[in-house]
DNA sequence: CATTCGTGGGT
DNA sequence: TACCCAAGAAT
């Protein structure tokens, strides 16, 4: 990983904490390019600090759960006017963005804190080595206290960043979710999951709630100049600070044309381009992307938005909801 | 303690 | 297709 400091090398903790932020949630794979691109164009604390929220939100679209970035970018510049990251665990984690997980995995991995940080990983490791039954998330406290147990070994509390990180390689190549190789595993021999023949059944997991529908249209309209018409959305909330295209409402079902083209910011000869399903963390959401042009934006003057030349459509803040309605239009946002 | 908050890849 | 899941935080 390229923000894990080689063997003699002192972590930096810029790199640290901004791996983990992109990391919550997310995958390595995914994470990887928007770690590059981030480091490039602020290569410090102090560049993210210093940069306009929204240069932020742009580099961020298409990661998801937004918040991160805008957290990410108030976390900068508090530790920018601190002069640099705390190194202990109370400091870190009054900084936005920066919970128990974090807290505890920078102070652990930068600053060599000796600290279980608990991940998901970590998780279902500590569940297998007790064979744990009951569910998440109820049991998270517990398994939170059991990994803490893992500091006894001095070996561990002798290295906390080594062994925080060799936990995740742990859980990412071995103790995996699906099909664990246990018999790779230098733990196996104490393992309760491995001892009982089934250590995948662990750890186990609350049944999760239904996923509703939600409906929508969202307008993509362009003048003579192929400029396009967006708009942000509130800071807070989906997709909070982010950039779209006006739209109607998302109902829980799907109304009818004529009512819906009520809600165009403009009056238009609309029609469909095309129809796009996604999939948000709490709702699956349905849109038709309709599509007209006019000469100029002039008859928008009092609407909520702005005008977007077609070869800046890249330097905005899309989310990838949005990213798909552009793309199914042909109305291509790449770069 | 339960909800809200994205997205892409694996199975 | 339909789930599951991934180095969680904020409210």
């Amino acid at each position: 990983m390229p923000w894990r400091a080689l063997p003699g090398q002192v972590a930096d903790p810029y790199a640290v904490w901004l791996s983990e932020i992109m990391l919550q949630q997310t995958t390595v794979v995914t994470v990887m390019p928007y770690y590059e691109r981030f480091l490039k164009c602020y290569p410090t604390v102090q560049d993210l600090a210093e940069a306009p929220l929204q240069d932020v939100l742009a580099l961020w679209a298409g990661l998801g759960y937004y918040s991160r970035a805008r957290n990410l970018h108030a976390c900068a510049q508090a530790v920018a006017a601190l002069g640099g990251f705390p190194s202990d665990i109370a400091g870190l984690q009054a900084l936005p963005g920066i919970g128990a997980y974090t807290a505890r995995a920078v102070a652990a991995i930068a600053f060599g804190v000796p600290v279980v940080p608990v991940d998901g990983n970590v998780e279902r490791i500590t569940s297998r080595l007790y064979a744990e039954d009951a569910p998440l998330p109820g049991v998270r406290r517990r398994l939170d206290h059991l990994a803490t147990l893992l500091n006894d070994d001095p070996a561990a509390r002798a290295a906390p960043s080594d062994f925080a990180q060799a936990l995740f390689d742990l859980g990412a190549g071995l103790c995996t979710p699906r099909r664990p190789s246990c018999l790779m595993c230098p733990w196996r021999g104490v393992c309760r999951a491995y001892a009982s023949g089934e250590p995948e059944r662990f750890p186990v997991r609350a049944p999760r709630k239904a996923k509703p529908d939600r409906h929508g249209l969202v307008f993509l309209l362009r003048d003579d100049s192929g400029a396009v018409w967006l708009r942000h959305r509130p800071e807070k909330g989906l997709l909070g600070g982010m950039t779209e295209l006006p739209g109607t409402s998302w109902l829980d079902e799907a109304q009818d044309l004529a009512s819906a083209l009520e809600e165009a910011p403009v009056e238009a000869l609309w029609k469909e381009a095309g129809q796009i399903r996604h999939v948000f963390t709490h709702f699956t959401l349905h849109l038709r992307v309709m599509m007209a042009r006019v000469p100029d934006f002039g008859a928008l003057h009092n609407q909520p938005g702005f005008a977007c030349p077609s070869e800046s459509l890249s330097r905005q803040a899309l989310p990838s909801v949005m990213q798909k309605c552009l793309t199914v239009a042909g109305a291509t946002a790449a770069d």
